[in-house]
DNA sequence: ACGTCGACGCTC
DNA sequence: AGCGTCGACGTA
């Protein structure tokens, strides 16, 4: 008797048992699992057999886990042989334990959507226009009434052109079929196949720091290299040396990017130096393109992979090196689901496959810097600043007792004027969209609140409403105040369309470009908004987080953060450390090239040793000491946290499950072991989208044994009784505290 | 007697 | 997560 054991995508954390069908060629025996574990079929579901799901095969057995009789055969064998390699299966494997979700779930996140719902993908064969035998022959006057045939001829005569070089050549299809008709040209399709890639020389000559730092990477074996350096240090160079060593030595290379950092100019550079098959994996792709992605890397007709958090999963057989850039970005953590870090599984996949991987930042994690000190990293530092670049002036601006117009200080505005009449551009920095963050009663102190969450209502003017930034609930802006029917209405706070608002007043003459989620959800907004700015016009940028990732833009030269004292007073562990990073990387973004630039922080604590230590001292003194206080109080990286959240519509729900959660875990825990427990706690903002969220945080300073703990323990929480009406899921190096 | 609705609980 | 089952209550 053969059984099939198979993953499936549903969040139970244990696979099936299936009989085969007759579709089976190969004799079905456990000695050529190897054949078929990997393998995709159909197989019914639950009661009715109406639910059909697409699995994976994860093992051949003789004996099931349960009686035969109980056991259904599936319906379709979708592949022929596996349709990954036993490399990316480990890869599952390891996630699904490591971060305890089920491995079919694993699958479904790892795999494009085409290949989840069971459709096969093909590549689409590339069309190239040829010049035809007849055509070499012919003689110089034929065609010399048809000038523009006899151009695109002249091109095809030289070589055989791709639709997208015709396009580019200014060739319309109706010359070619012109062409076609004479039987002088013919159209051929061809399917993409691997072509040698090769590398066009580096067009400048390295600095003896970025030299020093390749010299010392090497492509042998598996490393972890921190590549710290700030912007404009130079990191992009380093990384692609190390790609043009492995495509050269005939491997690929995977990029790993944030989520909005994948800059035109970035993909330039890359195209520039390399002629070879680059490939790119982002949000804005539609499912067939990142299909077609996907087998270009899989097929190994792809060099380079360049993409977002989920293509650490793209297969690539021929794997050389995997780089992370802005190793501290947020984005590589995924926040909901399968809660995976694709910084650390790259690391995982680097020493799986026995090749480097280079984390680049200016601002790296406290994690990453403590193993790059402790010797567990090698770390590769660029201090130098770019040839021609000036200091960048760092002016911690008292705005204690001034008055701030729309947020903004006189000192400020000054500042921007003065940027506007040199030619050059601004940058004005505030994380909060919207016009402002708060709409209060200015003569009883009532508050808008959203009705789902324990949060404010944000006011918009861009429409005009009330909206919730948890939610999204949205409520008609007042007039009056629903509690005392006064009509002063005060807004407090300022976001982004406030400061553009004012700014507009204040200089009628320059562009003045919002940048946030708001004005960017069409599709090319970006691009479009920043045309401008791109051009080199004097203009100001009025931009959240999301300007700030990425973009470069040479005439930059004066940045202003509104208010650095929100970050200073956050709640989670990690708040410091993020504030730092945004605020060096917002500080970067000034003054590039031969222009000197300017950074006004706004603060009501100048003196905070916080702003003092980074401006003063430095990021890596900064992280030092960040580092002692991590260490005293035994938080990550000197412990390693996992946390079970739970929600729920009613709140005893939720601290229910949770209550049984915790018993479970001191009940695996024993009593020696270095584990510490802590909750049911509310979460920061307790209820959310008329939910009410709880969490249970588990701290040990040794990973194993938290590792084991939640193996032993998380299987059980799916028999939790009532669990059905909480939604819940487990956190492994939580990023961000509930 | 026969609808609908929500709380369980099972899925090879 | 679905999706079926079963019992509670409502209506004729």
């Amino acid at each position: 008797m053969i059984i099939l054991q198979i993953a499936l995508p549903v969040p139970l954390r244990r696979t099936f048992d299936y009989l085969p069908n007759g579709e089976f060629k190969t004799d079905l025996t456990p000695a050529n699992r190897s054949e078929l574990i990997g393998c995709r079929c159909e197989v019914p579901f639950g009661k009715g057999n109406g639910r059909k799901l697409v699995g994976i095969i994860t093992d051949i057995k003789t004996e099931a886990s349960l009686d035969i009789s109980k056991l259904k055969h599936i319906t379709r064998l979708i592949d022929q042989s596996p349709l990954v390699s036993t490399h990316f299966f480990d890869l599952c494997v390891w996630v699904s334990t490591y971060y305890q979700h089920a491995l079919g779930e694993v699958f479904d996140t790892a795999l494009p959507k085409k290949l989840r719902q069971g459709e096969q993908i093909t590549l689409t064969p590339q069309i190239l226009w040829s010049a035809t035998t007849e055509s070499r022959g012919l003689s110089d006057n034929a065609l010399k009434n048809a000038r523009t045939q006899k151009a695109a001829l002249n091109h095809l005569l030289n070589r055989s052109l791709s639709l997208a070089e015709l396009k580019d050549l200014g060739i319309k299809n109706t010359t070619l079929k012109e062409l076609e008709k004479k039987n002088l040209a013919v159209k051929i399709e061809q399917n993409p196949k691997p072509t040698p890639p090769s590398v066009n020389p580096t067009p400048y000559s390295l600095s003896q720091e970025q030299s020093q730092a390749l010299e010392r990477f090497s492509l042998q074996g598996f490393n972890t290299w921190l590549l710290e350096g700030s912007t404009g240090s130079g990191k992009t160079e380093i990384y692609l040396q190390a790609i043009a060593q492995a495509i050269s030595k005939g491997n690929q290379a995977l990029v790993l990017i944030p989520e909005i950092g994948l800059s035109p100019q970035t993909i330039a550079r890359f195209n520039a130096r390399f002629n070879a098959e680059i490939v790119t994996l982002n949000s804005a792709m539609n499912d067939t393109e990142r299909a077609e992605s996907w087998l270009k890397a899989k097929l190994g007709i792809a060099d380079i992979v360049i993409g977002t958090r989920s293509s650490i999963f793209t297969p690539m057989p021929r794997l050389g090196v995997i780089i992370i850039d802005e190793e501290h970005d947020l984005s590589f953590k995924q926040q909901d689901g399968l809660r995976y870090n694709a910084r650390d599984l790259a690391i995982v996949r680097a020493q799986k496959l026995d090749i480097p991987v280079i984390l680049g930042s200016a601002t790296p994690t406290l994690e990453t810097l403590h193993n790059a000190r402790s010797g567990r990293f090698q770390h590769l530092k660029l201090t130098a600043k770019p040839k021609h670049q000036s200091e960048t002036v760092i002016d911690l601006q008292d705005v204690c007792g001034k008055t701030l117009y729309q947020g903004l200080s006189q000192e400020s505005l000054a500042e921007l004027k003065h940027t506007l009449d040199q030619g050059q551009q601004a940058l004005v920095f505030i994380n909060r969209r919207g016009f402002a963050p708060a709409l209060i009663c200015h003569h009883c102190g009532w508050v808008a609140k959203c009705g789902n969450c324990d949060a404010n209502m944000t006011v918009h003017h861009h429409p005009h409403h009330l909206r919730c930034h948890h939610c999204d609930h949205q409520k008609p802006l007042l007039r009056q105040c629903p509690s005392c029917f006064s009509p002063e209405l005060t807004d407090i706070g300022t976001g982004t369309e406030k400061v553009e608002q004012l700014l507009q007043q204040q200089f009628p003459d320059h562009p003045v470009i919002r940048v946030d989620r708001d004005t960017t959800q069409k599709k090319n907004a970006f691009t479009q908004l920043l045309e401008p700015v791109y051009e080199g016009q004097p203009s100001l940028l009025i931009g959240t987080q999301m300007l700030v990732k990425g973009h470069h833009f040479p005439k930059l030269t004066l940045v202003v953060v509104v208010d650095a004292d929100g970050g200073l007073l956050s709640g989670d562990f990690r708040g410091t450390e993020r504030t730092a990073q945004i605020l060096l990387q917002v500080a970067g973004r000034a003054g590039r090239e031969e222009l000197a630039g300017k950074v006004i922080i706004q603060t009501h604590h100048p003196d905070h040793p916080l702003l003092e230590t980074l401006f003063q001292s430095g990021y890596s003194q900064f992280a030092s000491e960040l580092l002692e206080e991590r260490q005293l109080t035994e938080m990550p990286p000197f412990s390693y946290l996992a946390i079970v959240r739970a929600e729920s519509r009613n709140p005893q729900e939720a601290i229910q499950f949770l209550t049984s959660c915790r018993e479970s875990l001191n009940h695996h825990s024993s009593a020696t072991a270095n584990v510490h427990l802590l909750g049911p706690l509310p979460a920061a903002m307790e209820r959310k989208n008329q939910n009410y969220r709880f969490f249970v945080q588990i701290k040990s300073t040794n990973r194993p044994t938290l590792q084991a703990l939640l193996c032993s323990a998380v299987p059980s929480f799916e028999k939790i009784p009532g669990n059905a009406k909480v939604r819940w899921s487990v956190d492994v190096d939580p990023q961000e505290m509930p």
